[in-house]
DNA sequence: ATGAAAGCGCTAACAT
DNA sequence: ATGTTAGCGCTTTCAT
């Protein structure tokens, strides 16, 4: 099969040790030494066993990323990015999804536990604080997006309440009166829905609007489909809304192309704002205007977690929440009415 | 910190031995102390090294998925299905993305080669024939879409000339004459989009019409925003197409954004088919017909051919050339202009 | 500058 | 049925 590091030290006449030097670069070697034992190396191909080097450092230099699916827009953008960020602090990255199942979440966690990985970054959906908590304790984990009880867990997100209010109120601004919220999950144990619910009745109560329970609609996942059919909803019930605030860019583009179906023309009739800014958006007819968090930020600053505790783990710092930007960007989907 | 065998054997008042057997039920264990050992276990909440435990079996559980990025909705799709597809083969992913850069793909290879994993699906896009020929030498490799010469690594994909034909055929019967192909990218070594050029060719011959030049545009990459710059070049270009059959269905997106944005009804002035099926053409305006491989199938089948390989690596089986089926699917970007 | 050897945690061959 | 132990390939302490 394939060489080892005694095949090697064998071949250049040395002990392993010395090979192990100058693969590493971890100690000095004499020139002609090394050229020789460079020889070798490069004769038999040879390449280091990464299990025994684990079993040795104690770690794997692994991190998962545990998200509900790695097909949806947002998280594959969010994926595709961490694992660059990975590689810049030499780290490989497991991809998991969880299909926002409690079971595969825990499963995961567990494996965090097993050391396969040397922490974890996880979107839960399923999965409540108290799971959360006690398995952090026994690996490095951050969490996206969802608030961990009393900030017993590092965490990243936005401030979804204020993005929320950000996006109503910039319908509203635009002359929209019948501001729906789409995109409710009363089944999830994530709070993300709710905050942003909470958003979104901050900026009608600012305008002096009362909410209206036609004009919130619940979805059972996030997909376009889900949009679509919440749309449908909507449109077939008492709330005739003039806009749409749907809590991702996925579930608007859903719930827009069901809009284009019914006749309605966007924005002209009705508007739409989406939140998470993936590319699909941009390209949207007409694009679609949405909140877009800064992505990058979150996984940097994710990393940052993870290596903190991987890297001084006995340096017990304060789980910390991190709040990062966001901004509205705006697009063709919510133009002012011309009236 | 976290606890060992040893540990656990200490506590139960028994061997490494035992408690190995009763954590893989490998061996009969008397009744009294399996739960004596199982309590021991519990409390000390063991898991597994499995660092170590790849030490010994020489094998690490894990495959590589190297694709071009996760983030575009055709390889996230992918991606979701192979890590689907491999925990029901009790194998964990580790997703890799090449950018289509040749440094990268081949740094993948050669850490397949050092055992990280223990098998590689790639889609090689910067990589020529000889070097993934050399790397499968080493380690079970799966190619995904290209071709490896005289078939010497397994591969798995459709048949791109003929679907690229039927794509063509399609948008021909349905009355138009100008079909542009919109997606060559002369500068790679993946010989993809080179086949669907053949088959566009092939359905142009039967017709009887001349391949114009300037119906043929080139894209350096495949997101939406190639497709729109490459189909406003072919609005700018004397090639005045009536449809375009575009070669991913991100460049048709795009494409089909730009021909909303210079004021074009789709499918009226022209129409659009695009390849592969994914999510967002379902839900575009209007819904986007298109090629569409059958993905489950292409990951279970590279699956297979890495078990294969892995788990019975003497048998030198042949190496397989797989062509998975695909279907065009209608829907409302192609259909006939209602003259 | 380099060699010898211990040991990371696990499994399995060899005992009893 | 269960205990003892070698050894997977590597890094690193201790010697020289």
């Amino acid at each position: 099969m394939s060489s080892r590091l005694k095949d090697v030290a064998a071949r250049a006449g040395v002990s392993v040790r010395t090979v192990s030097n100058v693969v590493n670069g971890s100690a000095a070697v004499a020139e002609d030494t090394r050229l020789r034992v460079q020889a070798a190396l490069d004769e038999l191909g040879y390449r280091p066993n990464l299990a025994a080097r684990s079993l040795r450092a104690g770690r794997t230099g692994l991190i998962g990323l545990a998200i509900p699916e790695v097909r949806s827009p947002y998280f594959g953008e969010l994926a595709g990015l961490l694992v660059e960020a990975a590689e810049r602090r030499s780290w490989t990255v497991i991809i998991d999804q969880t299909r926002g199942d409690a079971e595969a979440e825990r499963r995961l966690l567990t494996r965090a536990g097993g050391r396969v990985v040397d922490g974890l970054v996880i979107s839960p959906w399923a999965l409540g604080p108290e799971e959360l908590t006690a398995a952090a304790r026994s690996t490095p984990v951050v969490l996206l997006g969802e608030r961990s009880p009393e900030g017993l867990v590092d965490r990243v997100a936005v401030d979804n309440v204020l993005a929320a209010d950000q996006a109503t109120t910039h319908l509203l601004e635009s002359g929209r009166r019948r501001v729906a919220a789409l995109g409710l999950q009363p089944h999830l144990r994530n709070g993300t829905a709710e905050q942003r619910r909470a958003g979104y009745h901050r900026a009608l109560a600012r305008a002096g609007i009362t909410p209206d329970p036609a004009l919130e609609a619940e979805v059972s996942a996030l997909h376009r489909a889900d949009g679509a059919k919440a749309m449908a909803q909507l449109l077939d019930g008492s709330g005739r809304p003039d806009a749409v605030f749907a809590f991702s860019d996925e579930l608007a583009l859903g719930a827009m192309h069901m809009a284009h179906l019914r006749g309605l023309d966007v924005p002209g009739d009705i508007a739409f704002v989406g939140f998470d800014d993936v590319e699909d958006g941009r390209f949207a007819n007409p694009a679609l205007t949405t909140v877009a968090p800064d992505k990058e930020q979150i996984v940097e600053r994710a990393l940052q977690c993870l290596a903190d505790r991987i890297y001084s783990p006995g340096n017990a710092v304060r789980p910390l929440d991190i709040v990062v930007p966001h901004r509205l960007v705006v697009r063709a989907s919510s133009d002012a009415p011309s009236s």
